[in-house]
RNA sequence: GGGGCUGUAGUUCAGCUGGUUAGAAUGCCUGCCUGUCACGCAGGAGGUCGAGAGUUCGAGUCUCUUCGGCCCCGCCA
């Protein structure tokens, strides 16, 4: 079928186009019959453009248009004109095209929904027929914005001396980290490479090679459970730098942030960022990825209640845990039902129980009041700064249960007060750094890496990892946005024997170490230069540029929940053959 | 592995303690309509109530199984 090729977009044309002869290509966004009038709008990527049909003056494309439907491909070709009533809420508002001949290049079958911003359509659905949601413009704009991002990273990083370099997909397996996406050999049967989780280890052999500074925008795999914010293939901004310590990556990346910001959406951020310990990020707002727009922060209360005849937190106390809480300025009038879903919530965390305490009308209720002194009460009170209408929620665990618990209540009522929402617009960027070097693995009984194995120790801690490995910190840094991980990265460890040490920690044997990892601590033996780098999730990345909510906004062909592309049904079985090729039985 | 919510016209949803022919809005179809842009007006068609089994005189509604979707915990170096 042949048609006129388009002359403009369907976004363009303004009043000083009148008089012009224009050829259009797009969809049938709407189509509204008004008997002795039939008005067009066009759609494509650039926009939406009105044509007007006059059955008395071109009979003969009236009844060409008359099958038009919504969805349908057309060409028209006509004149602009200024329009008789103008729409202001269009860009092209002011225009319309006098149609002079049009056609259908291809018909559409009825969209299962109406391909609109406002969408009122399910995400299953949308996900089936995602080659149609994906002409929604908002959603095109998220991958216009994505694109802006890789452009702006190509350029800032070529300008900035970095070297593009692409690292395999079909690499060697890996102990650690999270589970592996396999891919059988078919001609090794038996054998598996695995997609790699991250190329961490090619980037540190690029290093090795010399490279000096490696960046890459690269696909990752990692075979986990899916999230609002996670999917199994995601894409990083990976970089690498040679001869230099955590403030020289810092610096580059906050130069980095300042241009995305400046370029995508013309803010301004102030560098450099506030750097805050895990210990204090913890401590103070009960998470690693701080939500820094808003205060609340959690306090200690373990001296308070020293001499506390409440059992409970008299015990915490005994065995060394932390007894903490917070302002939930303005929930005193939360009801008993309202705090019993607290309480449920932050069981979730693993806290055992929650303690309020409420402040209205000037006088205090709380379950545990009989326990607290007048003078317990001033000094709460000095603490949060309480005022009539509050709620203190008060947690008693672990270290680590009482903070985290606390930091996702702290969130949570956040979220209910609005004041996430009152915050929005603001992007408070802050870095994370000091992390531990290990955690210790309950269910395996041994130590795992926090960051990953080949991450350094931070020198002065160096001593610790024969005495207190608990106690070692990392030279390792997350970048943090607005409650956000965007990434994280460490200085690595360039030394063979630190690193055999840190496989000896994780509980390898030589053997395991030399099988897995072998080819890594023979090249640390070539004159390996100190290096360390860092990863961005570009996904979240895009999520917050766009301020959308769900990761599978600013992926194009994402996957639901479970896994599953709907569109395509993968996964699927394979042909018996296949299998048969590959050394496979199921 | 666990928890919560959810599946009913093309679509978004309503549907009470189980009870006549399962409704609304929107979309779709037909007709009318010369300034619409959420066009308007009139009429019409449209249902395996996710699937399967069970309880019952009778199931959209109750029970069990199962397949999906969304969110969270675990997991994600």
């Amino acid at each position: 079928m042949t048609f006129l090729k388009r002359s403009k977009n369907c976004g363009e044309l303004r009043s000083q186009n009148i008089g012009e002869t224009v050829i259009l290509n797009g969809w049938v966004h709407s189509r509204r019959d008004l008997g002795g009038l039939i008005f067009i709008d066009l759609r494509d990527r650039y926009g939406i453009t009105q044509l007007v049909i006059r059955p008395e003056l071109t009979p003969d494309v009236a009844e060409k248009a008359k099958p038009i439907r919504s969805e349908f491909v057309l060409w028209a070709k006509g004149t602009v004109h200024k329009r008789e009533s103008i729409n202001s809420k269009m860009p092209t508002g002011e225009i319309e095209i006098s149609v002079e001949d049009c056609d259908i290049i291809n018909p559409s079958e009825l969209p299962p929904f109406e391909i609109l911003d406002e969408l009122d359509a399910s995400e299953e659905l949308r996900l089936k027929y995602r080659y149609l949601d994906l002409r929604r413009p908002a959603l095109q704009n998220n991958f216009i914005i994505r694109n802006r991002v890789a452009q702006i990273t190509h350029s800032f990083f070529y300008e900035n001396n970095f070297i593009e370099i692409e690292t395999p997909y079909l690499m060697k397996s890996t102990p650690e980290g999270a589970r592996d996406f396999l891919v059988p050999s078919r001609i090794h049967k038996g054998k598996f490479y695995a997609l790699p989780q991250s190329p961490q280890i090619y980037k540190q052999l690029l290093m090795v090679s010399g490279f000096d500074r490696y960046v890459q925008i690269v696909k990752c795999f990692r075979d986990e459970d899916l999230r609002s914010d996670r999917q199994p293939e995601f894409t990083q901004i990976d970089a690498e730098m040679s001869f230099v310590e955590q403030d020289d990556i810092i610096a580059v990346f906050e130069k980095f942030f300042k241009r995305l910001w400046k370029e995508v959406l013309g803010i301004e951020i102030q560098i450099p960022f506030p750097r805050l310990t895990y210990k204090d990020a913890m401590e103070n707002y009960g998470s690693d990825k701080p939500d820094t727009r808003f205060e609340m922060k959690l306090h200690n209360l373990n001296q308070i209640f020293a001499n506390t005849e409440f059992q409970v937190f008299a015990n915490t106390i005994a065995s060394n845990g932390i007894i903490a809480g917070f302002n939930a300025k303005g929930f005193g009038s939360y009801s008993r039902k309202q705090l019993d879903e607290l309480t449920e919530f932050a069981k979730k965390y693993g806290a055992k129980g929650l303690s309020y305490i409420k402040f209205t009308d000037n006088s205090i209720s709380s379950p545990i009041l009989k326990f607290l002194k007048q003078e317990d009460i001033e000094n709460l009170k000095q603490i949060f700064a309480v005022e009539d209408g509050d709620l203190l929620l008060i947690i008693s665990d672990n270290w680590r249960t009482t903070y985290t618990a606390l930091g996702a209540l702290r969130l949570e009522i956040a979220k209910r007060g609005g004041i996430i929402e009152s915050v929005k617009g603001q992007y408070n960027f802050l870095w994370v750094i000091d992390f531990p070097l290990f955690e210790w693995d309950e269910n395996a009984s041994r130590w795992v890496a926090m960051h990953h194995p080949f991450t350094s120790p931070n020198v002065s801690d160096l001593d610790l990892l024969d005495t207190n490995p608990g106690e070692a910190r990392a030279n390792a840094y997350d970048i943090v946005l607005n409650g956000v991980e965007i990434g994280g990265g460490s200085i690595r460890i360039h030394n063979e024997q630190v690193q055999k040490k840190m496989f000896d920690l994780l509980g390898l044997t030589e053997k395991q170490a030399n099988d897995k990892f072998g080819f890594l601590l023979q090249a640390l033996k070539y004159g390996a230069p100190p290096h360390g780098g860092i990863a961005l999730g570009l996904d979240r990345l895009v999520m917050l540029l766009t301020g959308t909510d769900n990761i599978r906004d600013v992926i194009a062909f994402p996957k639901t929940t479970s896994g599953l592309s709907l569109m395509d049904n993968s996964p699927s079985e394979v042909d018996p053959d296949q299998l048969r090729e590959l050394g496979l039985k199921i």
